[in-house]
DNA sequence: ATGCGATACTGAACGCGTTCAAATACCTCT
DNA sequence: AGAGGTATTTGAACGCGTTCAGTATCGCAT
């Protein structure tokens, strides 16, 4: 959201320069495309997109925060028609996947300052914990719906540990030059599997004392 | 190496420059040191750090170069006093840790394009191949010194995917800001244990079809 | 209508990494 | 010693993201 600027006219503006900018970062890349450029496409001055944007990386942070209340019916379909937790994991990974596809290279720029929680960008930042939240509740949505048999211990991690392994496929996903992306689908179908299976084993009571490793490693990548 | 220049005049500019660099990056940070900064200190003009160094990033690039030069007699001495996979294996990465310490920062300016191969500076780009093959080689030494049985359709992945497995420990390490680092030491201990256990039971004749889609997700990310 | 305070916008300027044409130092051959 | 060429060094300039002191525009109480 632009800053959310009160009257029509202002609102009209904000949407000029993130259409503007969407526009030219698909059109040339983010980096290429220079302030000015989205300004004058915009038809203000420069320095008005900063009465509306903070910085040029922010315009970005909104698209994401935008796109994700956009993708929540869409989820909220897929999941529809998806039945079992691995066609429901691969549904709610494919929508993202679908829906970014046409920006995978803003996307690209978004994870670019990675996973280093200092820097506001980063998925893992305190300014993106709202949406990371919601990301996570339809992990856990989807786990509590299976019906699947979830060992008490791991079960308040696993939607965030699932979410964790979402931004594993997304961040694969936007370095992966294959013809459209054909690697991440291979990716996502088998690692889906596999997760699954891991899940369903983790259960038995012969693999109690790996999954206590397991959850000691969570905890500490965690920090508590 | 500054370019490589070959007179000892050169030489001695081209070392000062970088020695100025790492101690600004130490004092103040990557980002908040500029090139400017760096030649006033070198006593050269600005535009001389760019006859020795394409970029600023190139700084650490070549710091990153030499360090691993200089760590490969550590890295001998330390498997000498270790015994064991398991050992070994805490015994290589913590060299490198304990080598970057005083420089932690200086790392995090270098992992900040983090893993997009495009990126010059990225450890797993083209560019950093050679140092990238000197350190896999390390992982393929204490494999096959350790008399452990491994598989044969694993043992030529192995050293990459423990690779990977340090690369996850030092990034985990440059972005964990627990007092003295104490998370990331848990970490390398408690996953090195697991590593080494995974790598056990994979042997199990029980194992094989878990191995063989371990195996497919190793070749699919590698990309054949 | 008039004035006034907030809102929306302007464009020059700053500091940064980087480039480059020009100046200088150095070496070699005669 | 001097000419010519290469290696080194200079510092102004460029384009970028960003800042900011100012200007215009608007809604509203008088």
């Amino acid at each position: 959201m632009p800053s959310a600027k009160n009257t029509p006219k202002a609102e009209e503006t904000g949407r000029r320069i993130l259409d503007s900018a969407l526009e030219l970062f698909r059109e040339k890349g983010f980096e290429p495309t220079t302030m000015r450029d989205i300004a004058q496409k915009a038809e203000v001055a420069t320095g008005a997109a900063y009465y509306y944007y903070p910085s040029k990386d922010a315009i970005v942070t909104d698209f994401y925060q935008r796109s994700c209340a956009e993708m929540q019916p869409q989820i909220e379909a897929a999941l529809e028609h998806a039945k079992g937790l691995e066609s429901r994991l691969r549904a709610l990974i494919g929508v993202k996947l679908a829906f970014f596809a046409p920006n995978r290279g803003v996307l690209r720029s978004l994870l670019r300052n990675g996973a280093d929680p200092r820097h506001p960008l980063s998925p893992f930042s305190p300014d993106t914990a709202a949406i990371r939240e919601i990301d996570i509740a339809w992990f856990r949505r989807i786990l509590t719906d299976c019906g699947m048999r979830i060992p008490r211990d791991l079960e308040p991690h696993l939607p965030g540990v699932l979410w964790f392994f979402q931004m594993g496929v997304i961040f694969f996903w936007v370095i992966d030059d294959s013809p459209k992306q054909a690697r991440t689908a291979r990716l996502l179908e088998l690692a889906t599997k596999s997760v699954v299976f891991l899940l369903r084993v983790s259960a038995l009571p012969l693999m109690r004392p790996l999954r206590k490793t397991a959850l000691q490693l969570i905890e500490i990548v965690k920090g508590e």
